[in-house]
DNA sequence: GCGACAG
DNA sequence: ATCTTGTCGC
């Protein structure tokens, strides 16, 4: 899948116009519509220099398995802001879409999505460019407060910022740390915490976000 | 002003 | 994000 990018922004104060910008095509009330393949985005940093590795991973929706999946590595431009991580993930991400042979439906990064200061995460920055489903899936809270979800796998609780439900804290296994949830673009919090729930059969994390974090580590190591 | 702060 | 194997516990 090619996406396109113009003009990245090189500086905190033009990326932060830059989302203000985009943040209005952002469509979360739209239901996720069906669905067959599912992609899983990561990045992995080399620690002394600025090597990155992007990775995407494309599985069926339904048995989980493996269907394709690509790797781009190249430098990093953007320092690490908190509220601008796309403009530092984004470009290798995208690099490593283009490499896919099977077109995914759905995209799952790791990170947010409206559950952001500007309400623009990099899920819903991807989504808006991909013009396709997003959402996030993060390990650690950034915005917004909940209510520790029930104990039991599948229970969640709100994620509420500046007085809307921005996404949630969903418990996808037994007594673990939750996860959060937050839909990107084309899908509504809802159907991203089910989907997420659904992705997450065995482990804490979604099988695509560990899948495409090993990858990424893989790419990252065999590019030294 | 101070602390927090996705990866 | 990254440094990192085995090991303690359910």
């Amino acid at each position: 899948m090619l996406i396109t990018h113009e003009k990245w922004p090189r500086t905190a104060s033009e990326a932060e116009a830059e989302q203000e910008r985009l943040s209005a095509l952002v469509d979360v009330s739209t239901p996720l519509a069906p669905h067959r393949y599912i992609a899983g985005l990561d990045v992995a940093y080399a620690i002394g220099s600025s090597r990155v590795a992007g990775a995407v991973v494309v599985l069926d929706a339904d048995t989980l398995a493996v269907e394709d999946m690509a790797t781009a590595v190249m430098d990093v431009e953007f320092p690490y802001v908190p509220g601008l991580l796309a403009f530092r993930e984004l470009p290798a991400l995208i690099a490593a879409l283009a490499e896919l042979t099977v077109e995914p439906d759905v995209l799952v990064c790791d990170g947010y999505g409206i559950a952001h200061p500007r309400r623009f995460g990099l899920a819903c920055h991807l989504g808006v460019l991909a013009g396709k489903p997003t959402l996030g899936v993060a390990k650690t809270a950034f915005v917004g407060r909940f209510a520790e979800p029930g104990e039991q796998r599948g229970e969640a609780a709100e994620l509420v910022h500046d007085g809307a439900v921005v996404g949630a804290a969903l418990r996808t296994q037994y007594a673990t740390k939750p996860v959060f949830v937050s839909p990107g673009h084309l899908i509504t919090v809802e159907d991203a915490t089910r989907l997420a729930l659904q992705l997450a059969p065995k482990y804490r994390l979604p099988e695509t976000t560990r899948l495409a974090d090993q990858l990424s580590r893989r790419a990252l190591g065999a590019a030294a």
